[in-house]
RNA sequence: GGAUCGGUAGUUCAGUUGGUUAGAAUGCUGCCCUGUCACGGCAGAGGUCGCGGGUUCGAGUCCCGUCCGGUCCGCCA
């Protein structure tokens, strides 16, 4: 037998207990005559004993980093305690121990606070992931797994599996594809979602289905999206909107209540896609801080039905005359800014990311008077009167960017992001949801002067919207105007669910009639043998009472990381791959044996 | 496809306006130490400065190219 305990579970009650445990040695103590070991397995570490004068017969020197030890001995209570740990009262008095494996020295300390940088824990994550901090994220990414799955098993959802060898169908990502051996020249593609299985299993009759499932999408990485990613799945069928929120929404607050052990009983805030882009610059929203956006000025076909504020800054000033978009934001508490500060914020929005040419401020000083980069072409009153429409206090520093609206636009709502962050108003151990509703149906592709769909094409336009659909040509006459045309105003029966500031899942009540479907395919552009091609199956299964069905999908690496309070979804992937979408364990991808390539009847023929 | 930061000891990093033998911490090895838990003390080993080319009397340092890694933009229905 190998153990009789974990090295995480010894206590005083066990005292003189004869015992046995296997683990791998943390760290080697030697004064002399004693020798301290902490030896650690997936439980905790416990403390060895050797004593030469209690037992003269073992030699603790062979002892090294990672060795995998078994040792056996009696439980005594420490003469000075470790309050560090939960076994810190208690040690083993080792009698008897084996080396069950020696070990390599590691290339770096497999602690809590490792000298190794990403790179070389990469490279060596099996050891990596014996540290405390891996560990406990994947721990965390197991009770996720298990609420998520309890509340759906208790909801009557059932686990399907869907097949990962299928068909390549280019809309939207890049698939990733396998060559068929059996039929050479074939291609299967990995799915990106298992979209269309779980809508053929609503018509089915499986009316709840859920999967926790392998996607795989082949496009640029960022340190939140991997080439393989892990979502929750699911379908739902004779549901509309409200019971796909109300039902998620109760996912999620388990998911809070079981993992992290919060009560979230507020509702959660619901906002229209046009009220985020209009309040926050921004589709995902960080709600936990209240700075808004106030929009001076911007595009008559941008936000239809809002408020224009152009009047407020009509003046000499030519950036703001010229813009098309004027959007500020106060900031609370920055009035102080000195010139070294604001000159870094200016820096700031001047990169090439975010690219804007320059930064207006007005500070609004704790006196009620108003001090700005642009007193040459606003009075005092001016001022006045745009700091109250930004709502702001004295105390606070307006941030004014101007430009095209899109860039603009973007270029806020990332500033907003930045002053939060700076300032501490972004809590790590504050959880706020949001839903946000009525996307565009349609997203216009410039490129290809066309359509696209602005979550699949599989997504339902809101029920008084058909008809525009039904009634107009899709096809763009004018690409300038192409946000005249009437589908860019089509919304979608689409939700995306924001947790601080991050989409975490997005899902829409689906398209269930087949003519309704052949519209949208041919609006994104397929005629009809195309469409038979790529959907012939769905659009068949449409015919045989296809009930009305809705889902969503949620990012469950995502999920992970922000629950654990991390910005990277690596960190909650046991063998994740690098920015590349390389595996620098494996070292994979990599090339195949020229056999491999006879087999599959593939001639590499490289750029 | 693009921008940007980085690559120096096993590891994490420092290395000035180009200038003698490239440093620190930690890890590693040996010796000492009976209560440590980031143990302590003494001694020691350890370097193709990512790679290739160039400028120079002289390059870790400057220039060009390239490879690798991080972050971001494009992309991600």
């Amino acid at each position: 037998m190998y153990r009789t305990h974990t090295c995480g579970e010894l206590r005083l009650t066990d005292i003189n207990k004869e015992v046995s445990l296997s683990g791998w040695v943390q760290t080697v103590r030697k004064f002399g005559s004693i020798t301290f070991v902490d030896l650690r397995d997936r439980y905790g570490i416990t403390q060895l004993l050797f004593s030469e004068s209690l037992n003269t017969d073992l030699d603790a020197n062979p002892l090294g980093r990672e060795f995998v030890l078994q040792v056996t001995g009696k439980v005594n209570e420490r003469s000075s305690k470790n309050a560090n740990i939960p076994t810190g009262e208690i040690e083993i008095i080792v009698t008897e121990f084996k080396i069950l494996n020696k070990s390599a020295v590691p290339p770096f300390t497999i602690q809590d606070d490792t000298d190794g940088g990403d790179d070389i824990r990469m490279k060596y994550r099996f050891l990596d992931l014996r540290r405390n901090a891996v560990k406990k994220n994947l721990e965390l990414r197991y009770q996720v797994n298990r609420s998520a799955r309890n509340y759906l098993h208790e909801n009557n959802f059932m686990d399907i599996e869907t097949p990962f060898l299928i068909k390549s169908t280019p809309e939207g990502a890049r698939d990733f594809v396998v060559p068929s051996r059996m039929n050479p020249g074939q291609f299967y593609a990995l799915p990106q979602s298992p979209q269309t299985f779980k809508q053929l299993l609503m018509v089915s009759g499986y009316d709840r289905y859920y999967q926790i499932v392998k996607c795989f999408r082949d496009e640029d990485l960022r340190a939140d999206r991997q080439p393989e990613f892990t979502q929750i799945d699911c379908e739902m069928a004779f549901v509309g909107q409200d019971d796909i929120v109300n039902m998620f929404e109760g996912l999620i607050k388990q998911i809070f209540k079981d993992v992290k052990g919060i009560d979230y009983t507020d509702k959660v805030e619901c906002m229209t896609w046009e009220d985020a882009m209009f309040t926050y610059g921004n589709d995902k929203p960080d709600i936990r801080f209240d700075i808004k956006l106030c929009n001076l000025k911007f595009p008559s076909h941008a936000f239809l039905t809002k408020e224009n504020k152009a009047a407020l800054i009509a003046g000499d000033f030519a950036v703001f005359n010229e813009a098309e978009t004027v959007v500020a934001i106060a900031v609370p508490g920055c009035s102080e800014y000195s010139r070294k500060q604001t000159d870094e914020l200016t820096e700031w929005i001047k990169r090439p990311q975010i690219g804007m040419k320059g930064l207006v401020f007005i500070k609004c000083n704790a006196d009620g008077t108003f001090k700005s980069s642009i007193d040459k072409f606003y009075t005092e009153d001016k001022l006045k009167a745009i700091a109250e429409s930004a709502n702001a206090k004295p105390g606070d520093l307006i941030l004014i960017l101007a430009g095209a609206e899109e860039r603009t636009r973007k270029a806020i709502s990332d500033l907003r992001m930045y002053m939060a962050d700076k300032l501490g108003m972004r809590k790590p151990t504050e959880f706020k949801l949001l839903w946000v509703m009525d996307f565009p149906l349609f997203e216009y592709d410039e490129e290809g002067n066309r359509w696209v769909a602005r979550h699949h094409p599989f997504t339902s336009p809101k029920p008084d919207n058909i008809d525009i659909m039904i009634n107009n040509n899709p096809v763009i006459e004018d690409a300038a105007k192409y946000l005249e045309h009437p589908y860019a105003n089509i919304k979608a029966n689409a939700y995306d669910m924001v947790l601080n500031g991050n989409e975490i899942g997005g899902g829409s009540i689906r398209i269930y009639q087949r003519e309704l479907q052949e519209k949208m395919f041919a609006a994104l552009g397929m005629d009809a043998a195309e469409q038979q091609h790529k959907f012939g199956f769905l659009l068949g299964a449409f015919e045989y009472g296809a009930p009305p069905h809705g889902g969503i999908a949620f990012g469950f690496d995502r999920l992970c990381a922000i629950l654990g309070g991390s910005e990277s979804i690596r960190d909650f992937i046991a063998f994740p791959k690098n920015n590349s979408g390389r595996d620098v364990m494996l070292d994979a991808p990599a090339t195949l044996d020229a056999k491999q390539f006879e087999e599959l009847q593939i001639k590499l023929d490289l750029k």
